[in-house]
DNA sequence: CCTTGACCTCGTACACCGTACAAGGAGTCG
DNA sequence: CGACTCCTTGTACGGTGTACGAGGTCAAGG
């Protein structure tokens, strides 16, 4: 097994993906396993987000003291990894191959990549600290992949659409997930979270000069609804311009192929 | 002063700048001071990152115990939200004003967004944390909402747009700032990190099936060049993307418009 | 000049964290 | 019975954020 003190003499061992590992499978008398130690991290996560995450609390969840973990795990680090890797595996891929074109294809992979940000709150913090390349984050992206490849776009242009849509839905599902963790531990509802926050600025001399311009938009919100209605229809939204400019670049390469004739 | 006990019972004062204090100036022996403070965890936070960054150590770094920072700061989430919003100070917005159109704007904004990201590490796991609701974010998120409004869009299309374009960027930068703070603390160049994470999966013959498309991307990647060169090289083919996709939107809105005539 | 009070800094202490290390129990096999 | 492997535990170390109370410095007022 490989210790936290081999791991500081090989600072390069960045993800647990990197160095394969049998699974220590749970033979012992507390019945404890690998899987069922981060089915526990995952609904903890979920329950307390990742701040409150403690070795010691999932061991006592567990009915297990803390370093019991470790014979299963090298580092805590481990854990995040396996449960987001796990979370990837929530994806329904299949939904994903019923769809009719890669317009479709693309709206339904952002739209479960979204939900699966906001249904994890800690997902978001964590895919951005580590390197997602557990076999089910291997899958997703490939799956993602191929939606892009289906738009016919070139190969140098590939990556460049792949990055608007999906680092955006990153970004998006970030903001949003994290707003709603925040608004929950205050014990609001995240209309009144919005309200709070909005009125920091809305109310301070300082800034009226500048929010004179913000302010239609702000009301133009506040008009449509809730805070959720609106998420979700600016979501939309930037769906729809994301799939329309790929949709010019495929059209503009079309027409460069034309002309070389 | 409020008291992190008090806060506690008041869980609702979720950001430094949803309770204006005075900010006490340095009159004290250490000459100590809250900019002083603020510029020194930004530097710490630029060499050392986030996760090393201790009340302790910036303490002793200005010469002083840990428990003076207190006399000007709350909490250590303080001082964050504060470096944080003197960072978004480093905008340099007249340069934003000089551009000729709202897709100029556009590309300048996302290119300062996306550089600040990559020339501060911390700043994109912070900014997903925390509320961006200090005076120099709100000068900067107003200048975005200037841009955007300056596309001609519909009030209601307009935050969809804004969401598409910086969730992107942010999104973008997260992934590249991590991946290079990463490298850096692997003590690798990202060349070196970069075939390191690869060679996981691509070596997995568990993965093979998927890889076989995914090889393609991979291999034209590589081809262009260094890792540097590739993220400007995507990020710059995204823009296109978004910047064509709001165009359709405004010409579709133009159109809806005749009609109606 | 002396005292008061505001301002600032510090030492100590608490509860908690991740995890190294070594001891020990339980079960299986020779 | 002993030995060996697998799993769990107790203890301990060096860190963290920060509460609390004591003290030191200095300007203003008597």
């Amino acid at each position: 097994m490989v210790k936290a003190a081999d791991r500081a003499k090989n600072p390069a061992r960045s993800s647990v993906w990197l160095e394969k590992r049998a699974t220590r499978s749970g033979g012992g008398p507390a019945g404890l396993d690998r899987d069922r130690i981060v089915a526990a991290s995952i609904r903890m996560l979920d329950e307390e987000g990742l701040a409150k995450l403690s070795m010691r609390k999932l061991a006592t969840e567990l009915g297990v003291t803390a370093m019991s973990l470790y014979w299963y795990v090298d580092t805590k680090d481990d854990i995040i990894e396996f449960a987001m890797d796990s979370v990837y595996g929530e994806f329904d891929l299949a939904a994903i191959d019923a769809a009719r074109d890669w317009q479709d294809r693309i709206r339904v992979l952002a739209r479960e990549y979204r939900a699966m940000l906001v249904r994890h709150t800690w997902m978001s913090p964590s895919a951005g600290q580590y390197l997602n390349i557990g076999p089910n984050a291997i899958a997703v992206a490939y799956k993602i992949q191929q939606a892009i490849s289906d738009t016919g776009l070139s190969l140098d242009r590939q990556p460049g659409a792949m990055s608007a849509v999906f680092q955006f839905v990153y970004g998006y599902g970030t903001i949003e997930s994290q707003f709603g963790r925040r608004a929950a531990e205050a014990g609001m509802s995240q209309d009144e979270f919005y309200v709070d926050s909005v009125k920091a600025f809305r109310d301070d001399p300082e800034f009226s000069p500048q929010i004179e311009g913000m302010q239609e938009i702000l009301d133009e919100r506040a008009s449509h609804g809730s805070v959720g209605a609106i998420w979700d229809r600016d979501f939309d939204h930037a769906l729809d311009v994301l799939i329309a400019g790929i949709e010019v670049m495929v059209a503009r390469e079309a027409e460069g192929a034309r002309r070389q004739k």
